[in-house]
DNA sequence: CTCCTTATGCCAACGCCATTGACCTTACGC
DNA sequence: GCGTAAGGTCAATGGCGTTGGCATAAGGAG
């Protein structure tokens, strides 16, 4: 019912919780990380985090306007991250691959808060000196502006998709996921050669590959494709 | 409660419902794919189906073990529309290209669908049908075994990957996506020369650019680095 | 130091949701 | 046409996010 959250930074009362604790806007963040990582994806409830906190779950909403809005924040956080303390410091295909891991990384690493951000553009400062820093890596290289600007529109969505959908795997209920996992050793591992002789063959290669990230194999394909036009039309 | 669903070939009694209506497991499928354009990709429930198809929402669970179930079938219904009527026809590289695109277009035509199928594996008909594919076109353009399926995977998966990200974009609230593309022209356009040179620079291409999907440049790097591949080592 | 205002925490309730067990009815194989 | 069990329906369970109303104590004003 509060119509109004206060902003963090207006904030002036800090009336502590039954139990004795005095709440923040980070507090809950940091909370929220941890009880996604300590109960899956399906472990983020208002409910539950109120339990962590111990304070009713209603008090949340006098900080976030809801579930989602908390989501954005926790999103927030992530992108700050991923580049903390990088410096570009060798070619810029070695540059350009740390750039797209750190940040494959780091969605990764809280996967339910990067499937709902991955594919927004916030325009917020880390998000603009990610970006700053893409182009500025592919321009030193010497590619031309146009030249830099289709590699970079490519090297970022790439690995921004690919993010979104092994997070999009990692946050699946655990269930599912096992279940999705298991479909290269079950299915297509028993599927006769006479209706699908190609999968057949390559049944074990899949199940051994297909359950790991496709990300730095696309990546490299997509750096070893920039540097042909780079040596090339050179 | 129905501790076993009966596959759809095996059916042998239809019983209507109250209403008259027949179900089927396709009529399900077709009744999900609409409530999902018209409510957004929250909008897919239990009873909202039930409802839209004049059934109770427990007779579902005749037809599907649970909402994950049917999921599994939206996503493969998608790839059979995707891929109905396709045949190999050229260079191996063209008929990648087509597949691709043909997966990425028809993803997008349904795109709150998209958002919760592309990170699926059903191992149903029509996902093993396009596997088989693609395998198919790689091994008879001469890929050794370990090296198709490694293309396979970059492939496959970026296809996917690119079909959410662009999905999740389209099935976005009407506001959001229009705050997003927007923010190409606003705060990109708009970075001082001064902290961000290679935005500033770069923005007028950016604004152009940005909108509009990465998957086809992607694609075409995937396919160029493993063109290269094919015709190098041989 | 006291008083007043109101920010902020708490409680109870609402209306969703997926899923299940028991029941009942009717279509189909024989 | 009869018996069986497939398949539709009902009612209930325990979760969820969210909200209106209320209680209380923090912190500024005097």
């Amino acid at each position: 019912m509060p119509k109004r959250v206060v902003p963090e930074e207006r904030r002036r009362r800090r009336r502590p919780t039954r139990s004795g604790r005095v709440l923040s806007e980070s507090l809950i963040v940091e909370t929220a990380l941890r009880l996604l990582h300590e109960h899956g994806s399906a472990g983020l409830t208002a409910r539950r985090l109120g339990l962590a906190l111990d304070c009713d779950p209603s008090t949340l909403y006098r900080y976030f306007r809801g579930m989602d809005d908390l989501t954005l924040a926790i999103g927030d956080a992530l992108i700050g991250r991923a580049l903390h303390g990088w410096r570009p410091a060798g070619p810029w295909r070695e540059d350009l691959r740390a750039i797209g891991l750190r940040i494959h990384t780091a969605y990764l690493s809280h996967p339910q808060a990067a499937v709902l951000t991955a594919s927004r553009v916030s325009g917020r400062a880390n998000e603009l000196a990610a970006d700053e820093a893409v182009l500025d890596v592919l321009r030193t290289a010497g590619f031309p502006l146009p030249e830099a600007v289709r590699v970079y529109h490519a090297f970022i969505d790439t690995t921004l998709a690919f993010a979104a959908l092994d997070a999009a795997s990692l946050a699946l209920p655990d269930a599912a996921r096992r279940a999705d996992e298991d479909m290269w050793h079950s299915a297509y591992a028993r599927l006769p050669a006479a209706t699908h002789p190609r999968l057949a063959e390559a049944a074990p290669l899949l199940a051994a590959r297909m359950v790991t990230s496709a990300y730095p194999t696309a990546l490299d394909m997509l750096l070893t494709s920039a540097g042909d036009r780079l040596a090339g039309p050179s």
